[in-house]
RNA sequence: GACCGCGUAGCUCAGCCGGUAGAGCACCUGACUUUUAAUCAGGUGGUCGUGGGUUCGAAUCCCACCGCGGUCACCA
């Protein structure tokens, strides 16, 4: 190791076998071999930091180029790019980057010895001073290199990253190693949530938790997934939506207001807008009705946007979309005469089939006077809602758990908000009537003997906590992946999502 | 599920009118030594997704399968 101190930066100069030329796995292992050799624990258990590397940044912002200090930092973080025989090391940690200098006249021979070992993508702590270099860029000038986490394996190419789309989710780490737009759109869907909760609370909401597994399926019309507990010798539905649960807490008198953000399962078709675990929020508010709601989901959204980006203005793609209340409210079958410049509210259940043929939209045959009027509004209407829009007063044939609207017995008090053309919430007034919900639920199951797959089951407990009785309230829930898409102006849903739903590796 | 596209070194990508497989990054050796995607010289590294077919000869053409992506259909 003597001929290094013929040079004045420490050279890496391992004996590295010639096998492990153009190995990266294997010289990684050899070093990892040569730090146990030399005695130099290559995991150690802790390491005294003092400073993130943005703190740094921030800090010493001032500092002028070529100055000195003899300010004492000891920052940790892993190296992304090493310079001039590793004599310049870029170093990142959780907040930014900072250079780590490391001449041989400040450090010390033992101090020395750990970057003959050291590899793009170890974790590494660097103790010394703050300088600017002459160029600009601010350093630790080390008199101490650590070993903090030997790596073994080689980082993605480092301009590039993963491209791979399904390595990219499979190997999220590396991704979030290498892009950072990666570690961008999860840091703010963790905002997200955060202000969502803040904002709930400060409405007197309590948030609450209710199965995942549960043996009656409900509060959505939605394919399930099917699992089995060995000990009760029974079925569970993974849950396709929280809302019957969360309806008796209300009953129960828990709070006036409550809600659950957590996950739902449909086992439906994967998509750029569909994952098959997604994130809700769902709550309830008693003594409110849905155009209350309206009211506070729009601020909801505008909180969002104003703490995430400082404006009701946000980008998604080539779209401007200003989220600043009040939103525009318009009844589906408005809407549908909107667009279509028929209107299906007079009509019977075949006219609707006719006029529906007429303008190209494929119905089931056997579909009722709402879902048709629905059908219509998917095809000819959703996707033109990008402007924040609440969609009111669908038909109540679609839709069992909402209120009758209280002047026109053909529709309920229910909303959908749009964003985007996506559905981003839907919310009603709950019924609470438990004799016209125990018809509804047997107008579902009807359908599901039919084949609907989609239609509920009766819920008997449900239906005696209604005749305990729920006051009147309005509900509501709102895709957490999907508003995070628009909050972070990303087109995929799995970008917003750590760990998506993949097809499983075979072996 | 249907249609279209892609699968070449650890990573990012060329090569595809058939003729022995290339670059950059990473890795190894050396040079340089206040760099910023450091630079320079040299080197290692590939059953070209899998299986079959056509051909004297296939990464390249054909078929099947697998995987992934996109579009459409269903769904939040």
């Amino acid at each position: 190791m003597s001929q290094k101190s013929a040079s004045t930066t420490p050279a890496t100069q391992t004996a590295i076998p010639a096998e492990a030329s153009g190995n990266p796995r294997l010289a990684k292992e050899k070093k990892l071999e040569g730090l146990i050799a030399a005695g130099i624990d290559p995991y150690p258990h802790v390491f005294p930091r003092s400073h993130q590397a943005q703190e740094l940044q921030d800090t010493y912002k001032d500092l002028e180029a070529g100055v000195e200090t003899e300010d004492a930092v000891a920052v940790a973080g892993r190296v992304m790019a090493m310079r001039n025989n590793g004599m310049f090391l870029d170093i990142t940690d959780a907040s930014g980057k900072i250079q780590v200098f490391c001449h041989k006249d400040t450090m010390s021979e033992d101090a020395l010895k750990v970057l003959e070992f050291i590899d793009i993508g170890d974790i590494i702590g660097a103790e010394g001073t703050i300088r600017r270099t002459p160029r600009g860029e601010l350093s630790v000038r080390a008199k101490k290199v650590t070993m903090l986490t030997k790596s073994l394996q080689p980082l993605p190419e480092k301009h590039h990253g993963l491209t791979d789309v399904e390595q990219r989710y499979r190997q999220r780490y590396l991704d979030l190693i290498m892009n950072e737009d990666a570690r961008r759109v999860l840091r703010t869907r963790s905002q997200m949530i955060a202000i969502i909760r803040r904002f709930m609370h400060e409405k007197g909401a309590i948030e609450v938790e209710t199965p995942m597994m549960q043996p009656i399926l409900g509060g959505a019309s939605a394919r399930p997934f099917v699992t089995h507990h060995n000990a009760l010798d029974a079925d569970f539905f993974l849950r396709i939506a929280p809302e019957l649960y969360l309806k008796r807490l209300v009953v129960g008198g828990l709070a006036d207001s409550v809600f659950e953000i957590n996950r739902n399962f449909r086992n439906e078709g994967i998509s750029i807008k569909h994952n098959p675990e997604f994130t809700m929020i769902e709550a309830y508010h008693a003594y409110k009705d849905y155009n209350d709601i309206m009211t506070l989901i729009e601020d909801l959204v505008q909180t969002i946007a104003m703490e995430i980006h400082g404006a009701t203005q946000i980008t998604f793609g080539e779209h401007i979309i200003d989220l600043k209340s009040p939103w525009q409210r318009r009844s589906m079958v408005d809407l549908v005469k909107d667009y279509t410049h028929v209107d299906f509210m007079p009509m019977d259940a075949a006219q609707a089939h006719a006029e529906a043929k007429k303008l190209g939209v494929s119905v089931d045959p056997k579909a009722n006077w709402g879902q048709v009027v629905e059908a219509v509004f998917g095809e000819m209407v959703e996707h033109n809602l990008i402007q924040p829009i609440h969609v009111t007063d669908h038909p109540l044939d679609i839709s069992p758990l909402s209120k009758i609207h209280r002047s026109n017995p053909r529709l309920v008090e229910r909303f959908e908000s749009y964003i985007n053309g996506w559905e981003m919430a839907n919310a009603f007034t709950e019924l609470n009537d438990p004799k016209i919900q125990f018809e509804r639920f047997m107008e579902q199951v009807a359908q599901r003997d039919a084949g609907n797959e989609e239609a509920m089951m009766v819920d008997h407990d449900f239906v005696t906590a209604l005749e305990v009785g729920l006051p009147p309230t309005g509900g509501w829930g709102m895709g957490i992946d999907r508003l995070c898409m628009i909050m972070t102006d990303m087109h995929n849903i799995r970008e917003v999502i750590a760990f998506p739903t993949l097809k499983p590796l075979k072996d």
